[in-house]
DNA sequence: CATATCCTCCAAAGTTCTGTGGAATATCGT
DNA sequence: ACGATATTCCACAGAACTTTGGAGGATATG
């Protein structure tokens, strides 16, 4: 009674979710659209892949069902199937920092020296609802217009030290990027350091801030 | 400056976890010891696998960190590293069987008819709290043995039909088995409503009862 | 010390995955 | 209809993974 070629089948197909979460490429591809959807193209060059290569890993991460394709004239956006795929991902990467040997040390090489301050997200509400600090959104322009912290001023890293001069120089500055793996926020903060300003460093970023509940804001400014 | 490269890096480091959850069979042997530790011979009987090949499948689970193992006199015992994993997997399922299109049929077609009742973790209590219903338990006796939902009785479903007269006629009956993959509990229910018992099922198992932090037992009765 | 048990290591063969170019396809603006 | 842009399809070589059988290591027992 085949029953347990069946069982055998329906472990395979579960499989198919791990194995799209088998390639350090595709969690790369996955953590860049959790942040909202893309075109193939610019997932390539973010990701620095070959153009073939991106779309090949993309219809991996579809058939998986993990992400979903809409096209828009000639572009394809890719964009996250749902919230559950990036709880998936963090849980994934939570279990690694935790499991695996050699991610806190490469957590580190990637993210620079611990040289600065940070403070979580209740600790960012208190001090913003006190008016004793401002936000900053240090993502690229699009991430930020896509969603960001209500009240959060946009200011991309690579245009941040040409645009200091926005910044009130009396206040305390809390940076914000992707999330626990980009490096932006830590940049910034340097940055900020470097020239006199208070910094500090939201612990991880904007997609844990989304999957925590906490409310977002869409409008441009 | 080699930034790039670091980042890489990471992110293969990363996949190491995926890469682990990415073959049908090692899914099989988490989901057998997320109930608890298990010797490789058992795990390869229980899977169905050669015994090098549940071996090396083992031990691509631990060099991910997933799992931990321990030398027992001759035996070697497998468990699971830790409470996140579990819910890794759990959530892996989740994903699967809402993303996945033909995850859903295979898995009716692996528990056979949906023709039996089932009761959430909740509404068990309330029944056991009122004393209107009995617990269960139609895992094998080494798996109840490690844990148990608190006051169930033990009667592994390939002994049920022979131990009928050990269950009070005047009680609904509650089964439970591993979780949302057994099948157990569903053939029980279906054994049990054959001699005019009436039985319920709790919905997915045990895993889910008590990463949900419900209490459990370890006595052995 | 010899033997049995349980498991891991190793090598071989087959299968699947990955990255890369070039060709083909779909859509837009003119 | 035509050229330009964005993406997918195809084919191929190299790398990685899976499975299997046999040899070998560690541990307990007589």
């Amino acid at each position: 009674m085949g029953g347990e070629s069946v069982k055998t089948e329906l472990f395979e197909q579960l499989a198919r979710v791990g194995k799209a979460l088998g390639s350090g490429k595709r969690l790369e591809l996955l953590d860049l659209l959790a942040q909202g959807p893309r075109s193939v193209a610019d997932l390539a060059a973010a990701a620095r892949l070959g153009l073939t290569t991106a779309s090949s890993h993309l219809q991996a991460l579809k058939r998986a069902g993990l992400i979903t394709s809409t096209r828009h004239g000639t572009t394809i956006e890719y964009a996250l199937a749902g919230d559950d795929i990036a709880t998936l991902w963090l849980q994934l990467r939570e279990v690694a920092e935790r499991r695996v040997a050699d991610v806190r040390p490469a957590t580190e090489a990637y993210l620079g020296p611990d040289d600065t301050e940070e403070i979580d997200r209740a600790e960012l509400l208190r001090r913003v609802t006190a008016g004793t600090a401002i936000v900053l959104d240090v993502r690229p322009q699009p991430e930020y217009a896509a969603a960001h912290i209500p009240g959060a001023v946009s200011i991309p890293l690579d245009e941040l030290a040409g645009r200091l001069d926005e910044i009130p120089a009396d206040q305390e500055i809390v940076a914000y990027c992707r999330g626990a793996l980009c490096v932006f926020s830590h940049d910034a903060v340097r940055l900020l350091a470097e020239h006199g300003r208070r910094a500090v460093r939201l612990t991880d970023g904007f997609l844990e801030w989304r999957l925590a509940g906490h409310p977002i804001d869409t409008a441009v400014r």
